[in-house]
DNA sequence: CCCAGTTTGCGCGGAAGTGCGCTAACAAGA
DNA sequence: TCTTGTTAGCGCACTTCCGCGCAAACTGGG
């Protein structure tokens, strides 16, 4: 086994994907670069024995004046590109956080609309390729499963559920499959029926079931017997 | 920003978990730890500005005798307890590779039989839960996907590739539905018919049509219009 | 106060998927 | 050679799912 001295090691950056929903498009919450110019995601190197997820508490602070959880960011993925940073060795490791639309006005970063897989401007280091891979994976869950990023902030109508996926996944849903696919799990608010959408009918009101994790049914072989 | 030598830095281990499958079952490959005892996923240090499918490639040439290429493996996590490792602090990017049990026998590895979701004797360090994570990737993988980690290594049968399915799972599956599901990502290989399974009436032959990434259509919601 | 516009919830007919079971095609053993 | 056992492929009846369209329940404007 190798000595833990005899090779030097790589800085490591906590960096974030802070995303947001709002007008129907998702946002992405931008820092300025180290000097003042250009754009990137909000990260930090790490401090000696720290966990990554306390990297990210600390950009969370720092960077966005944010008061939050850091175990609702996952992680995303470890890039090592040696040459990502021009100032040395650096590697990164990705997290993705979605916040609701008030909690990111309170922040001081900059909401940037995404553009298909991207922005429009150009990021700095690889922080283009940690959008992008951001996306896919956000999108992915939004596929399956309600709000898992928690855009929304309270309970809300089937209807506000399906806007904010279809910002998520850029193109509208089709009704009948979504609310199918969404209802087992969701809890219904029993007595609470409200018309939250400000025309038509009052819809009921439903919370996202908490649960450690959710599996997909229709991804599920069937068993024998 | 942060000056990037300000603070010291966590040295990053590669650590790969090489899964196999024989006799019905899934094995992993594990090595025996640094002073001869216990045993361990087989991983190394990161050597300076390499990249950590660089040191994966290592740990596959150094510690388990393959030739292998290191894009096979794929991405589980990034492992971070500051006390994983007695020796110092360190940090482990955890690698996931299917070998066909042929390499698997090639190499210095020790094979062990994976037990629900681990093995029966315990792990060195956070091995126990980097080899559970990777069992619950790859099942993941196997509910959906035809081989996705390569255990076959050549052309196969619905039957072979079933039985592939039904290790790696740990269950029996239903023998109509895991063909519907699977055969729309194969390609058959036309003329070849054959009998592989030594007994019974001979089938058709299939390799996995490769794609860049495969996307289940049953967990796509349906787009409007 | 009434009518136009909007959105929700749900019933219904058609489409797609599911699992059983039959037959074909082989090996092995008597 | 004939019988038994095993596996592959597929037809078929049954169930589930899908998306359309309608009625209900609201807002807002005239």
């Amino acid at each position: 086994m190798d000595s833990l001295d005899s090779y030097p090691s790589p800085h490591v950056a906590a960096d974030l994907v802070p995303l947001t929903v709002a007008d129907g498009a998702l946002w992405v919450l931008l820092a300025t670069g180290p000097d003042g110019r250009g754009l990137a995601l909000p990260g930090r190197f790490l401090r000696p024995k720290r966990r990554v997820l306390n990297g990210v508490a600390e950009v969370l602070q720092e960077k966005a004046g944010l008061d939050i959880d850091p175990h609702q960011a996952t992680w995303l993925g470890l890039f090592d590109d040696p040459r990502r940073d021009p100032r040395g060795w650096t590697i990164s490791a990705a997290f993705v956080l979605g916040l609701p639309w008030e909690a990111a006005g309170r922040s001081r970063l900059q909401a940037v609309p995404v553009v298909g897989d991207g922005v429009q401007r150009d990021l700095l280091y690889d922080h283009g390729e940690i959008l992008s891979a951001a996306l896919d994976a956000v999108r992915e869950e939004y596929e399956q499963f309600p709000d898992p990023r928690g855009f929304l902030s309270g309970p809300f109508t089937l209807g506000q559920l399906r806007e904010v996926h279809e910002a998520v996944l850029g193109e509208p849903l089709l009704r009948d499959t979504f609310r199918r696919r969404m209802e087992p799990m969701l809890r219904p608010l029993e007595g609470e029926v409200a018309l939250t959408a400000g025309v038509g009918r009052p819809a009921q009101v439903y919370v996202v079931e908490q649960r450690e994790r959710w599996e997909n049914p229709r991804v599920r072989l069937p068993r024998a017997r």
